[in-house]
DNA sequence: GTCTATATTTGGATAGAC
DNA sequence: GTCTATCCAAATATAGAC
């Protein structure tokens, strides 16, 4: 029982070598990449192997299981945008500007680590199973998500308590539709696309979800099905 | 080479009886819920014989395999939506009405077809895998979708054109904003809620997306870090 | 029509040579 | 450090008795 795997795996990572760091990092940006497009279940080793010129066996070398691959690509891209969003929600400025300055920050922070941020945004619901037994990664993530939907939401308290913010909808729920605007991005997003930018994007959202999208121009026929009493302009 | 289960299944589906059809619709309606819930891969058919009180074997008495399963569920709810998105673009109402009613019948479609047409959302990323030989099925989705899809462009791309609507972004991109904010609701929306029906949903989408949240006590803070010249109100 | 027992397949994981 | 040859578990699917 000499050369076990595992073993040897430990003492690679204990002393890293340049290659080793730079072999993990490939293998870690092929995984990520095959997570985002068909999803930790369909992704298979032989894919990542594929992608990172190895094969299944080598990838144990640099990680212990395909879910701890998946869980140590998850965390750093996400915890650096919630600190992001929680830092713009800390700060004196106004409500509106708080939602406009969050959400340009999450479709930036979607643009600088992708594909690792739409990775987890979509599996996130399997987080239970992903976790295994790894009780610490799990309340990790649960804490920083707690941060940035309560950070959100937050903000949103503020804005309709002093009634810049105003809506039909539960603040929570309410909430839940703002951090959606962008989360949804991640069936298109493309970074680089030559149509517009992470901070286009989130810019355009908080416009949207400020304002609204009604135009100028006031419309001809009575709309007679407008279901209450409110006109904006 | 007498009773195979495939010949035992065709016949039956050839002459339904009453218990065939009803023991199939549970089946169904459990498998639509686990698909829900823990998504396709992981919903193994030993949850869904659990949940419909048989045993996996059985199921293939009704149905020849998971996909055909999720296949068959999958359908029904979507292209009623559809049906009913197309209608509203195709009648003579204002942009923005077309909008609002758009986002409720989409709501509500969610809210009468729960959990199946969750269920596909959450697994629309996977269709290739999961039509697996199915070509019909698979081009029937493909054609459903765009139509929808098809839709709701239009209506934003007359409104673009007319000046009903304004946004800096592409009209693809507005289209797929306005469609994502009913379908991220299938993280947490619950029907029978006490604190929103879909048709409230709808609505406030609508008019989140039309006029926005922004209240109308104006700002005593300069919000110098608005990035455009538009001001609203 | 239902169910127990079992076959089959897929893919994650390991042993051990090199 | 890498790779071939396996092992093994889980889950889909089938056989065949009842």
């Amino acid at each position: 029982m000499v050369s076990r795997m595992a073993q040897r795996r430990e003492s690679a990572r204990k002393s890293p070598t340049e290659e080793y760091l730079q072999r993990r990092a490939q293998i870690f940006d092929a995984a990520a990449r095959v997570f985002h497009t068909k999803g930790y279940d369909s992704a298979t080793l032989a894919d990542i192997a594929q992608l990172s010129g190895t094969d299944t066996a080598s990838i144990y070398y640099y990680f212990e299981s395909k879910a701890e691959i998946f869980r140590e690509a998850a965390l750093d891209g996400f915890i650096d945008g919630v600190r992001a969003v929680c830092l713009i929600a800390d700060t004196a400025i106004s409500v509106e500007a708080k939602i406009r300055e969050i959400l340009i920050v999450i479709m930036e922070t979607h643009e600088k680590h992708f594909p690792y941020t739409y990775m987890l945004i979509r599996q996130e619901v399997d987080i239970d199973r992903i976790s295994e037994g790894d009780a610490s990664w799990r309340a990790s993530l649960t804490e920083w998500g707690g941060r940035f939907y309560d950070a959100v939401r937050g903000v949103v308290e503020d804005g309709i308590r002093e009634g810049s913010l105003q809506s039909q909808l539960p603040p929570g729920v309410l909430a839940q539709t703002i951090i959606g605007l962008p989360s949804w991005t991640f069936r298109w997003f493309e970074p680089a696309s030559e149509h517009y930018s992470g901070e286009q994007l989130g810019e355009a959202f908080a416009e949207l979800a400020l304002s609204g999208m009604r135009g100028p121009i006031p419309k001809r026929s009575s709309d007679s099905r407008s279901r209450d009493g409110k006109t904006v302009k």
